[in-house]
DNA sequence: CCAAATCTTGACCATTTGATCAGATTAAAT
DNA sequence: ATTTAATCTGATCAAATGGTCAAGATTTGG
């Protein structure tokens, strides 16, 4: 288990916590014993597998709503209706639910781009691209901001993953923009940078939702709404990649597994 | 002064705190009195004005790293080198310093966008307000965190900023675009999409400052990487509306004030 | 130089909140 | 059925933290 006892080491506010490993431990559901049996176990208790999910979706709610610090346990047991001392059984302290909670995202965020392929067409593949991050911020907004808020706060918690498994993504897939660059489909341009571009459009409706709703004038964004934005932010990136549109053989919106 | 005596309020954890009015108040030094003569105060007393500074400072630095809700009274005191009790004379709560903070930061936001003006040749306009919101993002990145995660959270402290002031400003600004398109100055864009890609990309590189640090290797951001950006971004920005770039007759950067 | 206003600050609460635990309850295994 | 493992949970605790206060120090104004 983690440093709790001796070490409060402040779970949240100033975040000098030890830094999680990149990807595949699993963090979430330890008290069984001391994590052992803690794989085959989260496949086969069906109360512990059913709890621990309605806790990890309470928690990403208050989490994202909240931050890290701001979150109380309690707030997420009340949303996941049960009892607070639960939450600890399953999760032995806060930080380690809210790592948890990261474990997830993080697996769900280099999916879309792990997709890019060289050999595509790289108009229709970053329309691919773009609208599968859009996909996530409409279906996932409160992924995208437990993400942006840790981002925020100096990813103390994810350094590995960014310097690591998101690092040599990036690598990958730098190189095949370059490509399409170097054979004359694209204009020349930073990779990196149009990815950049890219994420900052897409997590921008969900992390900056409310202010993009109320310059809008919006009560609630609507799947309309998000269709707008999806096909303008497509228009606007393939152009500043010197892109024509795709042919579009069919306006697919791809789909992620999706909360709301 | 603000509640805290009967109810708590919970200062920043789950924000249903009252919203501060848009612009014209002056919501940092009330303890004076009772913020009457706070106004000729805040000008003339030297030491509190001193203080003042550096309480917002200090208390910048924190919120930006911390959150609302993670800031300690005791760690921003600290910072500004003054007994904790001190922040409590100048500011009366923790949520009124925040909110003081913010406003500095609100002021700070509008400046830029403001000076777009429609008889300016698009391509430079943008440019100059482009490198004013990058640099905005390079001298004062902690200004940007802190709206970041105000917004990120739900906006609840300054929700009338946003549905006034900034919405005012961007249908102003939106009229402006509209011009220039109808003008055939411009690719045809929705005008508002259009500001929310400069500032998705812009503020990334202060908000995300620490996954782009990490995704591009850098030990630290030095003011050439920035140019980097920068020069990136404008290209990238300008294309996607569908403008050549500009003649560009000197290559000046703009400039804000500035912390670090 | 005196008095009023302003500022300073250590000591001190009250509340919040993460975390623990032991005994009760239920599910799984034999 | 009986034992063992897993789960539940109310009560409780200790630390962290926002906020208060009153006495003292300093500055300002006359």
């Amino acid at each position: 288990m983690a440093g709790s006892r001796l070490t409060p080491s402040r779970p949240c506010r100033k975040m000098v916590a030890p830094i999680p490993s990149p990807f595949p431990s699993r963090s979430d559901p330890l008290p069984m014993d001391v994590t052992e049996k803690a794989q085959t176990a989260a496949r086969g208790r069906r109360i512990r597998r059913e709890n621990v999910e309605r806790i990890l979706k309470a928690a990403e709610l208050v989490f994202a709503e909240a931050g890290c610090a701001g979150a109380t346990m309690a707030d997420i047991a009340d949303k996941a209706g049960l009892p607070k001392a639960n939450l600890h059984y399953y999760f032995g302290t806060k930080e380690d639910l809210y790592r948890a909670v990261l474990d997830n995202i993080l697996r769900l965020w280099l999916d879309p781009l792990a997709g890019l392929d060289a050999s595509a067409d790289p108009a229709t593949a970053l329309t691919a691209y773009i609208r599968a991050k859009m996909d996530a911020s409409r279906l996932r907004p409160n992924a995208s901001k437990v993400f942006a808020n840790e981002i925020l706060h100096g990813a103390s918690q994810i350094g590995e993953f960014l310097a690591e498994d998101l690092r040599r993504l990036v690598d990958r897939k730098a190189a095949v923009i370059e490509q399409w660059i170097s054979e004359g489909r694209m204009a020349p341009v930073d990779p990196r940078q149009f990815f950049f571009m890219i994420w900052s459009m897409t997590q921008h409706y969900a992390d900056f939702e409310v202010q993009v709703r109320t310059v809008l004038g919006r009560k609630k964004l609507t799947r309309d709404d998000f269709a707008h934005f999806t096909a303008e932010v497509v228009r606007m990136v393939l152009r500043a990649g010197g892109l024509a549109p795709p042919d579009d053989p069919v306006s697919c919106t791809g789909g992620v597994p999706g909360e709301s």
